[in-house]
DNA sequence: ATATGTACCCCTTAATCACACGGTACATAT
DNA sequence: ATATGTACCGTGTGATTAAGGGGTACATAT
């Protein structure tokens, strides 16, 4: 398994990490079980920051793609080829769309719109907006 | 009716004017049919720019609790006093309050939902990210 | 000692947005 | 002429965010 990361890529880093090891599961080019490169040593390889690998790494086993087990390292989950197809980003989108779709019909303004998420997403109750 | 506005508040000037021409209208201190000041006015009066006036204008005839009869001015709504206890705002935030509690649920991060959220008021197709 | 994932703290960069303002113009009708 | 709502061009400010980096520390086990 070979990764490559492009850095003036229009898509983050992270992201690039998580496409290129869910396709190398999918080509099973690394099977269930097989270890991955430590967080420390993939980001030296790709000369990138530590922070970038783990963040992406949390991510895919989030999705149940890899899995980490402490010390000894981090290994393909064992149903990594099936959860891969899940793309829970476009099940959000699709969410999403919908939802908007329903509010932009009610009239709202997509101003309207984007304050009230930022309020909700911001745990910040409704009207209640302090100095 | 008299309408003032703080500028310090932490409420947009805009939104203070909604919220006064609303409560006159809920305590009978308009009623419909009555006229309300001209946009360039009210702005003059209270001295904030025109479109401040105009945006919370349009919003409350968006909201049928105002209506613009073109050179002739603007007059209270004839259903003004129904139409002003619907808030068309708490409804936004509580569609939105739904769909983003599922998402979260289903283990979405705050930041993934956000950027869904923006690419789809955008109208970003998914994943169609352009340099 | 060494390596694992993980969790904090800080920072810079570029981008997006709400809010408000300024000006100019238009068709409408008085 | 004058006033109405409305639409378009622009400006600036302050807030928020994603992405990525730098550092430091921890418990775990070899």
């Amino acid at each position: 398994m070979q990764i490559m990361i492009d850095i003036d890529s229009n898509t983050p880093m992270f992201a690039q990490l998580i496409e290129q090891i869910k396709k190398a599961v999918q080509t099973d080019s690394i099977k269930p079980g097989d270890g991955l490169p430590s967080i420390r040593q993939l980001a030296n390889d790709l000369n990138v920051n530590n922070k970038t690998v783990a963040k992406a790494y949390q991510l895919l086993e989030r999705d149940n793609v890899i899995q980490t087990k402490g010390y000894r390292g981090t290994f393909v989950h064992p149903d990594a080829k099936a959860n891969c197809s899940f793309d829970l980003n476009a099940w959000v989108f699709e969410k999403l769309s919908e939802t908007i779709e329903t509010l932009r019909k009610a009239g709202a303004t997509d101003s309207e719109i984007r304050i009230a998420f930022g309020d909700v997403i911001n745990n910040r109750t409704f009207k209640e907006k302090e100095a």
